[in-house]
RNA sequence: GCCCCCGUAGCUCAGAAGGAUAGAGCGAGAGUUUCCUAAACUCUGCGUCGGAGGUUCGAGUCCUCUCGGGGGUACCA
């Protein structure tokens, strides 16, 4: 909370309990209209009740009794049935361009969840192929919210689960044993199930030719499993780069396979026997996850004695759970719908708190190229990947269009509007708002302004609503870190842009006499860096000239 | 059948923890450059918030039911 809502929130609180409030509780809030003023209150009518008096006495009662700091609060006015309506000081909208300049790459930025660690897994997408276009959207959400919670000061970690263990390690293995032998010259079909993707005879072919025929003189099974390990290190190279392009690093990328070495899956087992939590039908060993609040159980160990995915899975969540985390956040597509009450249910039946995972499902990407569906099919190997997409639309455009709608909608990307330079685009719009800045400075040809100069000048709607504007940074922070959900920033973004865009219409900059260009200018620069930060949230840079 | 997501303007979507007359962008129409980048700005029209009940001072927001759209529902990962 900034210092004009902390001013408030205790003014307030303190008046409450003057007029007899046993537990006053303030909430503030931003009214829709703008004309209702910076900051309102509804505690008036909240509190109504137990003070045995009208909304509206209370509300006259209250504002008489507060003890406010004009150089933060301007007015306190009752309005409607009780509301009482703040505006924010003029100062203290000045100080807030005055405290970008200071505070510069870190603006907006907080402690207030300093101490809190944050592990948030996305992507993890299997390491048999490239990846398609919705690992591009979890890529850009989950790297987004990780840049959002160390502004707040959390300690946050970006982790990749690698599937590199299991049945389709084997029949990736098999796949490209397949493609290799095909190339050696004797033709052999794809496994049932297994990966039919046109990258495979790419992979097939350069492995052939940096080792030649060895693999084909080598029993079927052993060539198989050894394929299937450079393969897997061939992907989640390619991954790795694909992501790293996209700027989007990864603290640890977490291989299934250690797991399985250090026999987590089965010790997770004996922990879920030990709890009772398990029962066995047809062969078959379940995890009794009805009885821990999800809808069904689930097998964990198949009649043949294979683990399936689930049980890793639940050792891997173990594992996390072990290095001490207060929030342990997975990005997931939409087909892993049942995961979250699957995995809490096998928590809770283990003595872990459910609470502490939280799972976010990212809806599906629809691409489209004019309008026109693209379709993606990863067994028919017609998949569009996400570097072909970032090749073509380039990563500002392709980050900042996944944020563009809240992760709980699916999302439509038209490759040909990312693309277009035009007024379409909302990605050029803010953008350009940053670039214009630049050319302002660039034609002043005096460098960026210090701090320290009077923005008593400063008294224009436009500059006052683009400071109100820049405060919001934080806020926007506090709204897209807690719901879990980077899409807010874009919005805020936009409105920057148009804040700033007005400005420029109609507060001349250059042309102004000495001491309101002064002024104007360190209102420029603020503009600029809470620009550059809120774009960097985004992963999208900031460009200084279109 | 069961589970998850979504129904708000012509289109795509915002709407904090329940608040005041429900907002943007795009599209459509009309304007604005002797002036710091017109990738911009200004003005105009646009709504039974899918429907029905309920909770209360007050519901797009919470609860129940219902209709519609999308996705998922393996001893696959």
């Amino acid at each position: 909370m900034n210092r004009a809502h902390q001013h408030l929130a205790s003014v307030l609180t303190e008046a409450m309990r003057n007029l007899g409030s046993a537990q006053p509780h303030v909430i503030l809030e931003k009214p829709r209209d703008p004309s209702h003023g910076d900051v309102a209150t509804n505690a008036a009518l909240t509190h109504a009740k137990e003070l045995g008096r009208a909304p509206r006495a209370v509300a006259e009662a209250l504002v008489g009794r507060l003890a406010l700091d004009h150089d933060l609060i301007e007015s306190a006015e009752i309005a409607g049935p009780g509301f009482i309506n703040f505006r924010f000081a003029v100062p203290y909208l000045h100080s807030i361009a005055a405290r970008a300049l200071r505070d510069a790459d870190h603006f907006g930025e907080s402690d207030e969840l300093a101490g809190h660690r944050v592990l948030i897994e996305f992507v993890s997408a299997n390491p048999s192929g490239p990846l398609n276009v919705v690992s591009a959207r979890a890529a850009a959400v989950g790297d987004s919210l990780v840049r959002m919670f160390r502004a707040r000061g959390a300690t946050c970690e970006a982790e990749f689960y690698v599937n590199d263990a299991g049945n389709q390690v084997r029949l990736l293995g098999e796949s490209v044993r397949a493609r290799y032998e095909t190339e050696c010259g004797s033709p052999a079909a794809i496994p049932e199930g297994g990966y039919h993707g046109e990258y495979l005879i790419e992979l097939a072919r350069s492995i052939r030719q940096r080792y030649g025929d060895h693999f084909h003189n080598q029993p079927a099974e052993d060539a198989a499993r050894e394929l299937g390990r450079l393969a897997v290190q061939h992907f989640v190279d390619d991954q790795r780069k694909t992501l790293s392009d996209f700027g989007v690093p990864f603290d640890r990328w977490f291989f299934e396979d250690e797991l399985r070495t250090q026999n987590a899956e089965w010790q997770a087992l004996e922990e879920l026997r030990r709890r009772e939590a398990t029962f066995e039908r047809e062969g078959a060993v379940y995890a009794a996850t009805s009885r821990f609040g999800d809808v069904q159980d689930w097998v964990i160990v198949t009649s043949d004695g294979r683990p399936t995915y689930f049980l890793p899975d639940v050792a891997y969540h173990l594992n996390k759970y072990d290095r001490g985390y207060d929030r342990v956040i997975n990005i997931l597509g939409p087909d892993h719908h049942t995961f979250s009450s699957r995995m809490k249910a096998a928590l809770r039946a283990l003595g872990r708190d459910p609470e502490k995972l939280e799972v976010i499902l990212l809806q599906h990407v629809t691409l489209l190229r004019d309008g026109e569906p693209v379709k993606m099919s990863k067994r028919a190997g017609q998949l569009i990947e996400m570097r072909e997409l970032i090749d073509e639309t380039g990563v500002d455009a392709a980050r900042y269009f996944f944020l563009l709608r809240r992760t709980s909608t699916p999302l439509d990307f038209d490759i040909e509007l990312a693309k277009r330079h035009t007024q379409e685009n909302p990605v050029y719009y803010v953008q350009y708002a940053h670039a214009r800045i630049e050319s302002i400075f660039r034609k002043a040809g005096i460098g960026y302004p210090a701090g320290d100069v009077d923005l008593r000048p400063l008294t224009a709607p436009e500059e006052l609503d683009l400071l109100r504007r820049l405060r919001e940074l934080r806020d926007v922070l506090v709204e897209t870190t807690g719901g879990r959900d980077p899409h807010g920033m874009t919005v805020w973004l936009r409105d920057v842009a148009t804040q700033f865009h007005k400005f420029y219409e109609n507060c001349r900059v250059l042309t102004a006499p000495a001491e309101l260009q002064a002024a104007r200018l360190v209102l420029c620069r603020a503009t600029q860096m809470a620009l550059q930060k809120g774009l960097a949230f985004c992963g999208v840079c900031a460009p200084r000239e279109m």
